[in-house]
DNA sequence: GTCTATACACCGATAGAC
DNA sequence: GTCTATCGGTGTATAGAC
């Protein structure tokens, strides 16, 4: 098995559990291999298997959505729009917990702090850039991103409470507009 | 020690580090009650603690923000800002999680999820009503009222993720105006 | 690179003394 | 109502065969 293939697996438990919550043989199942065969590809254990998580999801969200962002070729609605369109993929359309988000409980929130705010704040900068692209002013433009993300991470949270993920689907289909408004 | 006063010990323990994550140590390190001490007043341990610290959220909910929302003596804008205050004071400035979010992760996702809609529900209501009292129509009362909830929930992952309750208070400074807007 | 077997700490939970 | 002591089970992590 291809180790890309496994972090996925790992991915998928780590955002469902927690980083507490998630116990070596949930992903030991969810992999398919061994404890001690995780242990060979991720030799210092639990803490590693997240930061290599942590790193896919910050390389899928670079390779995915920030270089969109960037892609001055596009019209800013336009690359604000995709961006929707993989920020509804990453969570499966609102059905998965944001790992960024997860992981601020407990200790993890200690451990992988660094990763996570910069995560974060690399988002909200390259879509405060599309906003001074499309004509807003710096301080509209750098609140307007900050929504954005707010609005993400607190429909997921809706969605999940509710059992319901139209307050996600909404959301997003209004972020456009929203962000880009005069 | 009064059982309430144990609750709260509880609740910060379990908002802190969600319903898997919390262990019984912690608990009573908390409460300063020895673990058998635990199981004297919460018979089905863990379990029966969460339902506890739910239903105190609740309580307080109601009490605190439920009963001012439905208080039609108050203009719409006095009690929206007066509740801007009591959500700053139960997330401690947005420095604390929000129970409810936090047992949307894992197993207590299943085991609380009648609570944990109902809270939600509850709070959207009570908002969208004070919306139509300002003269909004149903979608929109609806819809904002939800997105306050939203607002609050991301804003509060945000200042998390980033080290930064400025994201949380800016929120709660803009509610107001951005919910009564024609 | 994967496995079985295992070490040892801690988990949730209970018994019984005070 | 609180405690100490303890149970069986599971947690993370490792040793060593293949």
């Amino acid at each position: 098995m291809v180790k890309d293939d496994v972090i996925v697996q790992l991915l998928k438990v780590f955002r469902q559990h927690g980083y507490e919550g998630t116990t070596l043989t949930q992903l030991s199942k969810a992999t398919g291999l061994g404890k001690a065969s995780l242990y060979h590809h991720f030799p210092k254990g639990k803490e590693e298997m997240a930061t290599a998580v942590l790193s896919h999801i910050n390389d899928w969200t670079a390779a995915n959505i920030i270089t969109l962002l960037r892609d001055r070729e596009l019209e800013p609605a336009l690359r604000i729009s995709v961006m929707t369109k993989k920020v509804s993929e990453l969570y499966n359309c609102g059905q998965q917990h944001c790992l960024l988000a997860v992981l601020t409980l407990g200790e993890s929130n200690d451990l992988f702090q660094a990763q996570i705010q910069q995560a974060l704040k690399r988002w909200i900068d390259a879509l405060a850039d599309v906003l001074l692209d499309a004509g807003l002013d710096e301080q509209t433009a750098s609140n307007r991103a900050e929504d954005a993300i707010i609005k993400i991470q607190g429909s997921l949270i809706l969605a999940r409470g509710l059992k319901d993920t139209a307050p996600f689907e909404r959301v997003l289909q209004g972020l456009s507009t929203e962000l880009l408004r005069m």
